[in-house]
DNA sequence: AATGAATGAGGTTTCATTCAT
DNA sequence: GATGAATGAAACCTCATTCAT
């Protein structure tokens, strides 16, 4: 009498790394680094301790894998619709869209990345290749280029700078969302507020730059 | 007969509660809660590991304080230069150079902040006190009403939405200190960097605003 | 009414170290670094695994401990004997004498000198003064020289190579007990197989030498 | 119709075995059983770690393999070079000679014998085949009774004990290496210093036997 | 007010071994 | 004959906290 076929494959490598990296981002962006045990990963993903340190080395490499995973979301960040024919105003619209849109999806990047900031980039200068220099920067310096041939821009202005401006009008409706609540009153979960901070900013962003 | 006092004190309460929490500013402020125990804590402060229980009932006793010194250091932030009969325009930028002044000044204030949101604000709803709100919102509020009554501005301006976006911009340039050299190509220990980043600040957002 | 003075002292911090410390001597030399785990040296201590990283800030710690106490045991081996007066010969029995009488006493010496030539010196690299120079050696630098000069030895002996020889021909009885067994048939616990091994090296070397 | 050889092998058994055995020869050597992980054998042998329990069952059948082979080397210890008419001291320089020659050439087979003599014998005694009684012993008992014989030897010498002094005597230079520097001053890498000391020793150990 | 000693739980990592293919 | 995946136990060490003085 034949065996019958095992219906339950318990041998699945990319399940159980990929069940490891989930659980990896999920509470090393909730709780950072040093608020995470390596038992409440695994045992969030379902399988022995030892396998964690089978596929990753140690808590340091599913860290970092966490990371490039994260960071790597920034390719979502779409930067096409930058190009070609867009009128200035509209092209600081889209990006400021763009950015509240991005960290609105991806709330572990906004974690992630303040944790990196606190650990003064600890994981970063190990492994630079983790997060590289935006793409949109170029796409900026163009449109600002192509915005004073045509008159509407009359000083100088670093893309750098600029872009830094418009992120950190956007970074900080989900950065602080905690502390704005008892600074400034502002509730930064509702989608109404961050409409209003959205529009805020680029009307005065727009003509700020333009003017 | 009362006993003579010992002009040798040994005993220095204030001195050993200040260390502890000096020491509790320093560390937590650079490495998180989670990231430092009670063992380093005293061996900074140079004192017995009881005493800080005997100050601050335990650790998390200790942080609270430490919130509380830290966020209390807002109080520092003069917002009277805005009363009276600044120009718009100048009232903007003394508050934008205000802030670049105070976080350049009090990086442990940034951290701290910092940790709370990644905390979802644990201690701060718990101790709603440690950080109250803006004193610079209803200056601000003035400051608009006073424009638009001038004419200087032609639309409504939520005073709120207005300080995050003053905030945002100068907030971006001490949290993301490390990322923002990945992913701008900007050191923003430099001080001319962060001069010309409160300039482009103050340039459009008093073009944006008074436009 | 009165609380009675507890009769049991709970804390007695020479006491715990000390039995860490002779816990420590037993198994380590027993089975050898590697072969111990701190758990078992607290257990027959007596005490938590806390107590042996306060004590002596880790496994590596204690190890060092062990040796330093137990090669210290070394300074109990009498050379004075050979002072003065004594004949030649009757200087080299002394010395074979005095030798298999302390490996009998100090069997963790052995040992521990045997893992520790195991290791490369990997400890004694690191801590030089655990084990100093025999000062053996210039006592029989003087009995050598006093030979030669009554003509009792007609040849240059160099004095470093003849301990070693007197020392290698006492150690491999204690050293080499369990292989002797297989090898050379020999039962090295029993004391008469000792004193016939002594007796032997006696006769041997001290013809030997004066011959 | 026989399936065609192939010709390219891939699977070479005695190849995989004979390369765990070589990576335990080496590590087990210098490191101990408890100091050794399987993992360590199996990379160092380049192959999975499930081959080491297929062909030695588990770490332990690999080690007793490698004490097998190691101590097998004392099989190329000469002791024909002993017979018929060798005169009795140049066989006494032989043995030393042929010792010393032996140890140099074969350290794995020191630190084996000194790991288990300080295991208290734990693999010997449950395999009492990997060592063997010393062939020398019986060479050596001719020896002495012809020396007897002839007058060169007039008292009774146990051949078993004159020759754990002539073993133990080269075995200190080699299995003390370590700690002779420390307590003699003598570096025993260096041939000059065991050159001396095996000339001593045939000088003392020749006179004092024919004495 | 201040201290050194002590604790149990939990931290990250490594161990020898076996399973399913 | 050979492999990568998986396991539970145990390794060393650190944690926040409390006790007895």
């Amino acid at each position: 009498m034949p065996r019958p076929v095992n219906p339950k494959i318990k041998r699945d490598p990319e399940k159980t790394r990929g069940k490891l990296l989930r659980s990896g981002v999920k509470l090393f962006s909730a709780r950072g680094y040093d608020g995470v045990s390596v038992d409440e990963i695994v045992n969030q993903a379902g399988c022995n301790k030892r396998m964690l340190y089978y596929y990753f080395g140690n808590k340091d490499g599913l860290y970092v894998e966490v990371l490039r995973v994260v960071f790597a979301e920034l390719e979502g960040l779409e930067v096409e619709a930058l190009g070609g024919e867009v009128p200035t105003g509209e092209a600081i619209r889209r990006i400021l869209g763009g950015y509240f849109g991005f960290l609105e999806k991806h709330p572990e990047f906004v974690s992630l990345l303040m944790w990196e900031n606190l650990h003064r980039g600890r994981f970063l200068d190990a492994h630079p290749q983790l997060l590289t220099k935006s793409p949109v920067i170029d796409r900026l310096r163009e449109v600002i280029d192509r915005a004073r041939a045509r008159g509407e821009i009359d000083r100088e202005v670093d893309a750098r700078h600029l872009l830094v401006l418009l992120y950190g009008t956007c970074f900080i409706y989900y950065s602080n969302r905690y502390t704005l609540r008892h600074t400034m009153g502002l509730d930064c979960r509702k989608p109404a507020v961050l409409h209003e901070g959205l529009e805020l900013a680029r009307d005065i962003l727009v003509r700020g730059l333009l003017a």
